[in-house]
DNA sequence: CACTAATTATTAGTGCACTAACAATTAGTG
DNA sequence: CACTAATTGTTAGTGCACTAATAATTAGTG
């Protein structure tokens, strides 16, 4: 028999709790390191796709970090504010945003490229072991992303 | 040789970025089904808490779900507003504040027990898979939590 | 060309999470 | 008892994330 349904609102066993739990403690291991760059979290995520290509726009940057275009717009206009990115109409389409990298913004990778390390040797974890935590993470995401099964006809 | 550290600021490489995406992607499943009790994601931890035992003080709520009690204050002020719990100073410490479950909140519980199983059957995952990928997180919670390794001296 | 629809950003408002500062009570010490 | 320290909550302020509403531009249609 599997076990019973009776125990599944223990919190101790909630997949959700953990995982809000993990995601925030390991953004909270990333603090103090990104801290040093002047650069929140959501802040450095913007900043690793824009040193993967550059310009991009908005809506490019919103598609790729899975993130509403409404939630990016304040963090681009801090780091705009902190000198690392310009954001400019794009000409041609003047609904479109250009988010470009300014040379302190570029420059800024320097010092990101010691970040991946810190953290995997903070949490003591080897590169197969976060390979493997990605990758049931990026499950766990497909998961949410298919169509929910059909309801029964009640 | 290992993958080489030249691409490991590749975003979509990135553990806290699949990990971030999760957390708000798999509470995102969960909202809907908790709307129809009148409830945030947030909202419905504190009442597992509440629905394992009550009354319990605040500083004890904190602790089982990893929050500052300056988080739970508005929460629990919020569910108080919904009727589902009362906020009192515990007679003999009146530092202590406790909170304890109305018959509204208790009776609650009914509706919450379908909640899991709902959320298996949307993402498709049986019960071993939720318990495996429970196991990940917490093992990457208790990575959060060790001891950082001694820095060399420089 | 005029009208409509779609695309793209921004702003306002709600709620969560954190730190820092503050207030209040309780416990410990001489 | 008076003084100090520790515990416990609350409030203020910053920032993220979402939805809804709005605005502006562009594209499509007759």
């Amino acid at each position: 028999m599997s076990t019973p349904a009776e125990d599944d609102l223990l919190l101790e066993r909630q997949l959700c709790f953990a995982l809000t739990v993990a995601s925030r403690s390991v953004v909270g291991i990333y603090k103090p390191v990104l801290e040093r760059m002047g650069l929140t979290h959501p802040q450095y995520l913007v900043m690793l796709a824009l040193w993967e290509r550059s310009p991009r726009t908005l809506k490019d940057i919103s598609d790729a970090l899975l993130h509403e275009p409404a939630t990016l717009s304040p963090i681009l206009r801090r780091l705009e504010e902190a000198g690392l990115l310009t954001r400019e109409r794009v000409p041609g389409n003047e609904r479109a945003l250009a988010v470009t990298l300014t040379e302190a913004g570029a420059a800024l990778r320097e010092q990101a490229t010691a970040v991946p390390g810190t953290i995997m040797e903070r949490l003591g974890l080897s590169r197969e072991e976060v390979a493997e935590l990605h990758a049931a993470m990026t499950g766990l995401i497909a998961a949410t992303q298919r169509p929910a099964p059909a309801t029964l006809p009640g």
